[in-house]
DNA sequence: AGCCTAAAGCTAATGCCATTAGCCTGGGTG
DNA sequence: CACCCAGGCTAATGGCATTAGCTTTAGGCT
């Protein structure tokens, strides 16, 4: 029986795929074991339970969106930075609901949790969007959580197939990436 | 050993009122049983499986903010329609995380799935609020779809306390508000 | 009042899963 | 080349969902 080389990194990365094509709700250590050819049991040389596993695929999902987002609003502002932002968001929920949905359930486990600057990265990138406007400094934050309750919330609908057919998705993000935008550029925004 | 007198809806509500109190995914056919003081197996003279107690948690989550919110528009139109709708919304899923998660989990099992039409009066809800504005008719399945992205993302983040508490909570939120009455009130808002 | 049946609860049993304990060996280190 | 420990394994435990089949209740009918 030739040795599988795994460490923890491995046995995340396979956790985060599996979640991603499976659901976060029906990954198990059975599951993981079997995507690495390896028995259950043997998993626990490398993570302490399905719970920091768990934990695990969370910060790993928090630090992808967050290097995501860096990237893509490398040189961009305004408006165009706005519209990278959210459809780099869109696109990873997306791509990868399971990291996502083990990001946005996890809660730090103590003050020095890897998750929280992991989580602040994205909220870093998205203060930087809202930079290129001209917003009063009392206000930052609340357009800054504003930003990230849109954002979170329709790619959250969006990637569980939550919106009607009817009409275009595309359409209505764009739409709504046109709204917050006019709402930003307008001064008495926060009155 | 006398009857306990259970039905569906009995077990439903027993696991709804389990699943806002230990959350969702610890909700499980054993705590439900000894919530009702009964045997596990017991359960099954009344519901399917946990799959199906979940899926009638979700469509009574949806049955209930609809009728909340339905209950709070009477009589409000503009700001204060908008207003009342957000707040029932923030305040249902703060008392019933679990039955919001159940229901924002859910998925139509068929076509005459009931959750279907529960969830359809929210978002009729939601309409009657964009009627008290003057939305270009086109227009108004993206504000719809905004709309609703918005408070739902901001219920969830803010339920699953993942906002920092340096600021108010409420101050953004009533910010938040403001935003989106003063976007929707001005015309070129879909531009 | 007394029977009779369908429903409602129970116990027992199955199988899956997470997790722990303890064995065994591969392969790098002295 | 022997050593040793990390990483894999098998076996065992306990919890859970779920099914099968038994027992009893409670209300309707005579």
């Amino acid at each position: 029986m030739p040795r599988a080389g795994l460490d923890a990194a491995t046995v995340t990365e396979a956790g985060a795929a599996l979640a991603d094509e499976i659901g976060l709700d029906r990954l198990s250590m059975s599951v993981v074991a079997e995507r690495l050819g390896v028995k259950p049991p043997s998993l626990y040389k490398h993570v302490d339970s399905l719970a920091t596993l768990t934990h695990r695929i969370a910060i790993l999902g928090a630090t992808e969106v967050g290097d995501e987002l860096r990237d893509a609003l490398q040189g961009v502002s305004g408006r165009a930075a706005l519209t990278a932002a959210a459809q780099t968001l869109r696109r990873y929920v997306k791509e990868h609901p399971g990291r996502y949905a083990a990001t946005t359930g996890a809660r730090p486990i103590g003050p020095d949790d890897p998750l929280v600057p992991a989580v602040e990265r994205t909220l870093t990138s998205l203060g930087a969007v809202l930079s290129g406007y001209e917003i009063d400094p009392a206000d930052t934050i609340h357009a800054l959580r504003m930003l990230r309750s849109i954002l979170h919330g329709f790619a959250t609908l969006d990637a569980a197939d939550g919106f009607q057919i009817d009409t275009d998705v595309d359409e209505s993000f764009a739409w709504m990436i046109g709204f917050i935008d006019h709402g930003l550029r307008t001064p008495a925004s926060g009155v």
